[in-house]
DNA sequence: CCAGGAGTGGACTTGCTGGTCCATTTTTCG
DNA sequence: CGAAAAATGGACCAGCAAGTCCACTCCTGG
């Protein structure tokens, strides 16, 4: 039985070059909507329940799939799952700051960027799915790692694009050392979001991310 | 059967003023004895198992209780226990960073203090028993955000202390605002603890400290 | 059209873990 | 001393959630 819904994700589905599920089993065009729909409904339920509290059978509930399906598609169970969700998190967050991170050669847009990082996770509140993601199987699953570790890298060396092309644009002296700016933007970030996370409040992110900023538009002028 | 550990550790809480458990009860010399070590131990426990690893048995193998003993001092079971250890290594985290904190009235100081965190943490790795329960007891427990908290409130009041302190030694110009500044120095340790679960590199850590440092003695000549 | 494989459903098993309960020992204190 | 209270030991219970298994349906390709 096929409904209206399914359908649709079989033809969004329908261009994408034939995948592999991780076990290297071929999957159909209905079996890959399938496990995306899991992914999708897993991130759901994380994002609201955290991860201790929720259950394979809540993904299944709120995925409309059966048990067998889930193992089906990652038969290493839910870490392997856990692992999906994860990269797909990435992926929206790089997806979130790329419109921003894009263009950084004037100080206009470094204000655009800080503010639009701020607003997002105040809006997000304190809720941080990768946070909770990466903490949970950190040292259990070696992968886990990986993914967060590939995001701020790449998060990183967009920052340090940033950077630098303020000083292309003559805007920043080249003595600056982009790279390490960028590491500590990072690090007022992911410091501004932990402890958004653990009491609630934006006041932390919003005066680092300000602070940083402001510090480095001081090095302009020195 | 009393044991000359046992013993040792009332003779150490002999000098304590009588408390009392969270329900209430009244606790003898060796009930607080008994209590400090399941906390020390779970602390213990839940550094090297982490959160979700770490069970209420592991907790009784190490401390060489009985269950009944647990929910004899911690009647509300696993989280009140839970919140205990957060406490108790909320004050380690205190008791380490005081005498650095205490007289931050020059640069040498500052940085004295930059590196002994860096290297408390570098030493400590990728555990962080207070972050990862925050994070698991986070939003399920109230108290929990209470300790966390309050930890941070305390943080980051010495920090503007020792901004305070600059200034009134005529090093830095009262123009700086001490709170943002602690504010964005307690970012940027979190954030770099943060990175360093993740990641396990204290790299970024030592960055944004070291940036924090330098781009605060930066407002000092401008 | 039909055979084999992909996809699906859901009952069942299994292991663990938090939590309860009561018996027993030890300490306190009048 | 002796009774009451505190401390301790450990068997037992209950529930939950991950993972298994087999039967069944649907799709696809020759």
């Amino acid at each position: 039985m096929i409904d209206a819904e399914i359908q649709a994700e079989i033809d969004a589905e329908a261009a994408t070059p034939v995948l592999r599920s991780a076990s290297g089993t071929a999957l159909t065009a209905k079996g890959r909507a399938t496990r995306a729909r899991i992914v999708e409904g897993a991130a759901e339920v994380l994002r609201e329940s955290g991860v201790e509290l929720a259950t394979l059978d809540d993904v299944m509930a709120r995925t409309h799939t059966s048990k067998s399906q889930l193992f089906h598609y990652f038969p290493a169970g839910k870490d392997e799952l856990l692992l999906a969700v994860a990269g797909y998190e990435a992926d929206r967050v790089l997806e979130h700051q790329e419109p921003y991170l894009g263009c950084l050669d004037t100080w206009e847009a470094w204000e655009r960027w800080r503010d639009a990082t701020v607003e997002r996770y105040e809006e997000q509140g304190d809720r941080c799915p990768l946070g909770t993601l990466s903490l949970y199987l950190g040292r259990s699953t070696p992968g886990a790692r990986a993914v967060v570790v590939a995001l701020l890298r790449q998060w990183q060396a967009a920052l340090a694009d940033g950077v630098r092309a303020l000083q292309d644009a003559g805007r920043l002296p080249a003595s600056v050392d982009a790279d390490e700016r960028a590491a500590a933007l990072l690090a007022a970030i992911q410091g501004g979001v932990g402890i958004l996370l653990a009491t609630g409040e934006v006041y932390h992110l919003r005066v680092a991310l300000h602070q940083a900023v402001a510090d480095l538009r001081r090095l302009a002028t020195s």
